[in-house]
DNA sequence: CTCACTCATAACCCCCCGGTTATCGGTTAG
DNA sequence: CTAACCGATAACCGGGGGGTTATGAGTGAG
């Protein structure tokens, strides 16, 4: 089983997949030519780092002509944001059971 | 030059290790033998994960006689949360300059 | 002092992943 | 209709990363 987590950390951990996502975010949709320019790699690298991203969600693609433009999917962050409270929030809470703990010793 | 979310995303996109520090923030302080009991992989593999995640900055370690504890570092996560919520944040704020954009040709 | 224990490091292996070039299918321009 | 363009796929390659076993450094127990 490989979780959703697993799909995002994945997607995001490679440094030109990040970038053109970014770029999606940054300035909306995008050509896959127009990716390519600034990606610093050859385009069929680009549309495999974009067939891995559409699979994790991060992006739609949309057929115009013998184009295909791309857009980001940043909702697709959800489980990311989601693990990385839930992180926070147990070392949270082990903080304040540790403080609930001095506080009913301090009495 | 290699941001400091690279080395996050990196450190987390593998599943044993992000179990690893799954488990740090949910039960806290934990020796190797420990975490090498629930981590299904053998001692030496669980600290060169621990290696990695301590780079990152994810983990701090604590020696003891001859045991070493580690323990969770969740406020490295920050980056990444930055790092979301601004890609959240560009296409939000790509939305307002279409809604602003609309609002201007409705005059 | 010696032996057992804990963890880190070394040395090695294999597979996956990100890159390339070559090519093909689909589409538009002329 | 033909030729050029756009993007995806195929086939291949090299390096890196995650796994293993073996061993070493440091510490505590007896």
């Amino acid at each position: 089983m490989l979780s959703s987590q697993d799909v995002l950390f994945k997607a995001l951990a490679d440094p030109t997949r990040r970038a053109i996502f970014e770029r999606l975010c940054r300035n909306g949709d995008q050509t896959v030519a127009a990716l390519t320019v600034h990606a610093g790699v050859s385009q069929p690298a680009v549309s495999k780092h974009l067939g891995v991203l559409k699979q994790a969600g991060l992006v739609r693609d949309r057929h115009e002509g013998r184009q295909t433009h791309y857009c980001a999917q940043p909702r697709a962050l959800a489980p990311l944001i989601s693990w990385t409270s839930q992180m926070a929030g147990f070392w949270q809470s082990r903080f304040d059971d540790l403080e609930d703990l001095l506080k009913r010793m301090d009495q």
